[in-house]
Parts: C-alpha cells; sequence; structure tokens
DNA sequence: GGGCTAATCCCCG
DNA sequence: CGGGGATTAGCCC
C-alpha cells in the first residue's frame, strides 16, 4: 500500500521465490537480477552494484549518493510516500536517486516491460514502492519514445535539406541548359505545363520518333518508286494514326472538315506504305528548301517582279525526280512568291497544319480538305515533326476550269535556323488505280519570324496537271501563274489577314472567319460570333 | 519559459 | 485491469 516507508534493508538478499528470480552476493559487492524470460542458460548480470560500493551495502549506498547541500525536496531515505503527504492531489517533488535510476536503466535496457513480479523485486531490491517503479518505466517507455521520434525527425529534417539542396542544382542546371528542338531554355515554366503530362507526353513522342526514324533508316537509299509491298494492303484506317496503333487522341474527330462524300471513298495508307510516305515526305521537305532559296536560273522573275516561275528544265537537271517523271500529257504549273504576311509564324503554321482552318482560310481555293491519317502530330506540343495524309479538292471560281482533286502527304519541320516549312507531295504513286488529274510536287512555305511579330513567306507551288481539253481561257490563266500558283495561295491569306483587320476594325459581318494573332501567339482562327 | 520527471487521469483493448 | 497517451505538478536551468 502507498505510504508503508519501504526502507531498504541493509543487506539486500534478492531472492526469487523460485529461486532464480534474482540473485544476490552482498558480500562480493555485486548482484544480478535475473528475470524469468531472459534468463536461459545463464544469468544476466544486469545491475553493478559495483560502483562506488567498496561494501556492497545499498543502504549506505544511498546515504552516501545523496548529496546534503541538494534541495530538501529530494527524496533521501527509501524514496517511498510513507513519511509524506497520502497521496492526494498535492504531489512532493520527489527525484529518485542517481542509484535507484541507475538500477531501473539497466534494467530497462534488457526489458522495458517488467510484470508485477519483476517490478516487485525491483521495487524491493530500490526500496521503493511497486507502483513508483511501475510509473517509472512507463514514463521511461514514452521517453524513450520521444527519443526516438525526435531523432528521426532530425534524421529526417537533414535528408530532406538534401534532396532540397539537390532539387535546387537540378533546377539550376535545367535552367541554364537549353532546348536542342528550339534553342530556347529548356527549363519548362510550372505555370504553364504540368509536368507529369509533359513526362507521359515526352515519353510517347520518343517512341514515336525512334520508330519513325528506324521505319526511315530502313529505307535510305533504297529507290522510291516501285516500292516493295510485304504486306497486303489493310483496309482503310480512318481515323487512325500514327504508328502501332498509337492514337493521337481527338484528331478521328475533326477528320472529314469540309470533306464531301468523294473523300470518304479515300482512305489513310496502307502499313506497308508508310515508310514510303515518310521517305517522300522527307524528300519533299528538302525539295522544297532548296525551290525555296535557289535564284537563277531556276526561278525566272515575272515582269511585274512580284513573283517567279520555274524554268522546267533547270529543274529536271537539278532535283532528282522523287515522284518520277512527269506523266505525259500533263502540263507543270510551278511559281513561287516572297511576301510578309501580318500574322503569327506559329499561327501561320496551325492554320496550315490544322484542315479545318485551312479549308476555312482558303476557302476560296480549296472546297473539300480532309486529313485521313495523322502519323505523328508533331513533338513537344507543337508541330514540328507533324505528318499527315491528306485529301483535298481545289478549285477556282469559275465555270471554265474544272476542279482538282489531290492526295497528298503534309509535313510540317522547324529548321534549326528557326525556320517552319510545310510542305505537301502528292501520293499518287500509292493509288495506282487512281488515275489523277493533277499531282502536287513538292510545294508549301517557308515561314520565318520577323522581329515585329509578322512572317515572312516564301511560298512555292509546283502542280502537274492533264490541261489536255481545259477550256484555252483557263490555260492562259494558269499561264500567267494565277489559278493555282503562289501568288493566289498568297493572296487569299492576305485577304484573309486584311478581312479580319476590318472586321475588328468596323464592327460588321458576323459568321465571318478571320485569323487573328494573340499576345501568346496562339488561336489563329476567329469566326465572329452572331450578334 | 521550456525541459525534465514523478505522478495522475483517462481511454481502450 | 493494465498499458499507454495526455496532462499536471513541481523543480531546475
Amino acid at each position: 500500500m502507498h505510504g508503508g516507508i519501504m526502507t531498504p534493508s541493509r543487506d539486500i538478499i534478492l531472492m526469487g521465490s523460485n529461486g532464480n528470480m534474482a540473485a544476490y552476493a552482498s558480500s562480493s559487492s555485486r548482484f544480478s537480477l535475473s528475470q524469468p524470460n531472459l534468463f536461459e542458460g545463464g544469468q544476466l548480470h544486469l545491475l553493478d552494484m559495483a560502483q562506488n560500493n567498496s561494501e556492497g551495502d545499498l543502504g549506505r549506498l544511498r546515504e552516501d549518493e545523496f548529496d546534503s547541500t541538494k534541495s530538501g525536496s529530494e527524496n533521501q531515505e527509501g524514496a517511498s510516500w510513507d513519511d509524506q503527504e497520502p497521496r492526494t492531489k498535492k504531489k512532493r517533488y520527489h527525484r529518485h536517486t542517481q542509484h535507484q535510476i541507475q538500477e531501473m536503466e539497466a534494467f530497462f535496457k534488457e526489458c522495458p516491460h517488467p510484470d508485477d513480479k519483476q517490478r516487485k523485486e525491483l521495487s524491493r531490491l530500490l526500496g521503493l514502492e511497486p507502483l513508483q517503479v511501475k510509473f517509472w518505466f512507463q514514463n521511461k517507455r514514452t521517453q524513450m519514445k520521444t527519443q526516438h521520434e525526435r531523432h528521426e525527425n532530425t534524421q529526417l529534417r537533414t535528408e530532406n535539406e538534401k534532396l532540397r539542396a539537390d532539387n535546387m542544382r537540378y533546377r539550376e542546371a535545367l535552367s541554364n541548359a537549353s532546348c536542342p528542338n528550339c534553342g530556347g531554355p529548356a527549363a519548362i515554366g510550372e505555370m504553364s505545363f504540368d509536368e507529369h503530362h509533359l513526362r507521359l507526353e515526352n515519353a510517347r513522342l520518343r517512341e514515336e520518333i525512334d520508330r519513325i526514324s528506324a521505319i526511315a533508316a530502313k529505307y535510305v537509299g533504297k529507290p522510291v518508286v516501285n516500292y516493295p509491298l510485304p504486306m497486303a494492303p489493310r483496309p482503310l484506317e480512318l481515323g487512325a494514326s500514327g504508328f502501332g496503333g498509337q492514337g493521337a487522341g481527338g484528331v478521328g474527330g475533326e477528320m472529314y472538315g469540309g470533306a464531301g462524300q468523294v473523300l470518304k471513298a479515300v482512305g489513310g495508307v496502307s502499313e506497308a506504305d508508310k515508310p514510303l510516305v515518310i521517305d517522300l515526305a522527307v524528300a519533299a521537305m528538302e525539295e522544297l528548301i532548296r525551290m525555296a532559296q535557289m535564284g537563277e536560273p531556276l526561278w525566272t522573275v515575272s515582269l511585274d517582279g512580284t513573283y517567279s516561275i520555274l524554268n522546267q528544265d533547270e529543274y529536271i537537271r537539278t532535283f532528282p525526280r522523287c515522284m518520277g517523271p512527269k506523266p505525259s500529257g500533263f502540263k507543270c504549273e510551278a511559281s513561287r512568291e516572297n511576301v510578309v504576311v501580318i500574322m503569327n509564324h506559329i499561327n501561320l503554321v496551325e492554320i496550315l497544319m490544322d484542315v479545318n482552318q485551312w479549308s476555312t482560310v482558303f476557302s476560296s481555293m480549296v472546297s473539300r480538305a480532309a486529313t485521313l491519317e495523322v502519323f505523328s502530330t508533331g513533338v513537344a506540343g507543337n508541330y514540328n515533326g507533324a505528318l499527315q495524309v491528306m485529301t483535298a479538292e481545289f478549285q477556282v471560281p469559275s465555270p471554265l476550269v474544272p476542279t482538282r482533286e489531290s492526295y497528298f502527304a503534309r509535313y510540317c519541320k522547324l529548321h534549326s535556323d528557326g525556320t517552319w516549312a510545310v510542305v505537301d507531295v502528292s501520293l499518287d504513286n500509292l493509288r495506282p488505280g487512281h488515275a489523277s488529274k493533277s499531282r502536287r510536287r513538292p510545294s508549301g512555305c517557308l515561314i520565318q519570324e520577323m522581329p515585329n511579330g509578322y512572317s515572312k513567306v516564301i511560298w512555292v507551288e509546283h502542280v502537274e496537271v492533264d490541261d489536255r481539253g481545259v477550256h484555252s481561257l483557263y490555260k492562259q490563266l494558269v499561264h500567267s501563274g494565277n489559278a493555282f500558283g503562289a501568288k493566289r495561295w498568297v493572296a487569299t491569306l492576305d485577304r484573309q489577314c486584311e478581312r479580319l483587320a476590318s472586321a475588328m476594325a468596323t464592327n460588321i459581318p458576323t459568321g465571318e472567319v478571320g485569323v487573328i494573332t494573340s499576345p501568346e501567339g496562339r488561336k489563329s482562327m476567329l469566326k465572329l460570333a452572331e450578334r
């Protein structure tokens, strides 16, 4: 019971009832307290009483240890509650002696959860109430726990600081790196993109690039025409995109923008022809670049000096005929025009690559258009590397001029000097059954960003057409380079820019389509809302 | 005032 | 009922 003084006997003999609970040698100044659960095959010497106790006398030891200069509240003898207030509300300040703590610590190391019996023995040994021993062990356990937690916390903190430092270093390195694609900073603004999304996108695109380049490499050096067809052509894969069934999500839904029934009969290319399409696109891109850059004698400047006409003989001498020779009876039309377009270069690329925008902006020339298959949507969120198979019907607003249907690949590439290029090349070789009346030789445009936000555009149009039976007036039209030539494309684009500018300024028509340049350089098409 | 520790209270299995 | 978490009380630095 609380209250009774547990005066320690001067000779403590710890003798468990069963005889192995504790062992004590009073004269040897050393005793061991063995625990039943630890006592297997020998006694564990947990309590070393020898320290500072030459006489092995516990009672005296405690008295010796007691420093009389210390506060009177320090427990002196026995460390019990007996001589103090009965355990009611007020606690009296009391500290266990060094010795008592030492002994209990030692025991704790071996057994933090002493049972009743062990506590009793300890209390007897140390002259404490069993309850006090119980408290002490309880408090010790919580103390150890908090200590452990604190230690763990500091460990985590240092680890955290180390990771932070690493992170900073990586960020630093990243911000100094430059993007291999555009030469701009490689660091990704945290605000603008979701990093996770980008990582997934990157992985997908990397895979796509690997696949494309592997296929392209496989066919390098082989003739482009008369491709072996190792596999039977697959059924039409309308809406399918990319290789290996990888989807370029969302494309299928926008297919056939403005396309009529006729175009729906035309499918994508067969699996076996895909390498050929890639090869053609790459070759066409190369040709377009050279066509755009060369001068005399390949090009002859028109009389009024606003555009250039292609010199056929020179062309045949200069360029390998990647599409094969001109079909007999076909006439060649080719022109080039340099122009400044009042539009952001990114917008212009977007218009060309998005069939809906393209057919809308050039609606006076393109009566129908559809994207049949998307090989690649481009890299890094833009159209760089985008390749798609398209079909379109071109028109001239005149009953004298028949429409021309074309089945072609459109390939977009950002070149290392910052120039964007979009090239079309006919894929008629892939459709031997379709006797096309016209073919698009590498045609398209080079787009350069100008400091004022406008775009410098070089437009090349190069088509071969069967004009037999076509009205002579039309032939004159073609000869002037205005019918389907670069000049007309450029003029159409210009008109669209002007139309929008005036629509915006005068606030007039509804339902009109125009082109705008947002500050961010995005969303180029504008359909003025109904009012 | 905060840390330490003996002791208390109280909840939960 | 005992263990353990939360809290308190008293002391020390």
